[in-house]
DNA sequence: CGCTAAAGTGAATATAGATTCATTGTTTGA
DNA sequence: TCAAACAATGAATCTATATTCACTTTAGCG
């Protein structure tokens, strides 16, 4: 007879594919990309290594999995910003804070992702998430301009500043943010109040 | 009787070191720490695997060398320029535009370095390296609020901040400078500007 | 129960790349 | 010219992981 795989069965599945995602985001939030060998993966998950191949056709693409991912939610989550609509000043400000926030908030952010290559695969999908942040800056930038409200600029190069900005500011070595005492509410203005004034804004 | 290296071989010697290192350097430009393995080191050299032991002891501190020859040489730099003295807008804005257009000028930077981690020991080498470019600009923006020319601000904050923006406008996936059709002067301008504005200048 | 399909295991294999070292070539000083 | 000392070579070795696969366990179903 034909195996029907029953909902109980059907859940552990997933289950397990959650388990192995969920691993390898901590291993990787923890110390980055070098720390989450299938091994490791494999150990932390409580499985096999070799039932990850049964979800996962190799390492990278697990990697990629997770890291569009979490890139997804982040995105959503500035659209969302954006749509709500507002002065370009507004729009910009509460993108920053958010995606501030939510890094600061990590324990230990997916946001690493944006600072760290490995294989081929992987990188090319860190560097897409990184255009897709880009994007929505460079859209408010274009927005804030055409409205008279950001004086006329490179929007390019603006875009790009504004990514390495504050990626650098939370996640970069230089980052203040790493080193103890943090006051969150103070990262979070000081960041934000350097991205609008280097947008044009007087604030 | 005692072995005396002749002058001649002395030169010899100190030219496959030098032979090493710019191999490594072209190689890390070209393609990053990736492409830079010690079959191509040794390639590019046109030397053996095993010589390129006999100058380091291990692919790590090679690496490690190359790294912190280059930052020196842009350290020494802004420093020559925060030396001369000017007020802190001329400063900051001279470090800024230095720093890109040698980017700029390439061919092919050694700066990816900021940009790139591999094993342990160099990351340490390439972190310490981007807190002396912070550390740089950490001491200008002091400088100019103690003088009253920038508003007062986060300093630590703003220093990765201005590290963050013009590294990734550079060197970054979302760098518009990776895109053909560079013009310099107008990539310089924006980001100079960027910072500018950022730091408090209305420019 | 007994039989098959799928889930799960983990030791064995594959691979890539750094590192070693036995060997060969060259330089030095008498 | 010769022997010791050193430079240079590159195939062989070591190492660290990803990946496979022969096997064991468990689930579905009559």
């Amino acid at each position: 007879m034909a195996y029907k795989r029953s909902v109980l069965m059907e859940e552990r599945l997933a289950g397990n594919r959650e388990r192995i995602i969920l691993a390898t985001r901590k291993l990787i939030a923890a110390g980055g990309f070098r720390e989450a060998s299938i091994a490791a993966v494999a150990a932390r998950a409580g499985i096999s290594t070799g039932l990850i191949y049964r979800h996962f056709p190799s390492k990278a693409e697990l990697f990629v999995d997770v890291l569009t991912t979490a890139v997804d939610r982040e995105i959503a989550i500035l659209q969302g910003i954006v749509a709500k609509g507002g002065s370009a000043q507004e729009q910009l400000g509460a993108a920053i804070e958010s995606f501030v926030r939510r890094a600061l908030a990590g324990p230990n952010l997916a946001y690493a992702f944006i600072a760290e290559p490995i294989d081929i695969e992987v990188d090319a999908e860190r560097i897409r998430g990184r255009h897709r942040f880009g994007d929505i800056f460079r859209g408010i930038l274009a927005d804030g301009i055409a409205r008279g409200e950001f004086p006329d600029q490179d929007v390019d190069v603006g875009a790009a500043c504004i990514v390495g900005a504050f990626t650098e500011a939370l996640v970069g070595p230089t980052s203040p943010t790493l080193r103890e005492a943090r006051d969150d509410t103070r990262i979070v203005d000081a960041i934000r109040g350097f991205c609008l004034r280097a947008v044009g804004m007087t604030n």
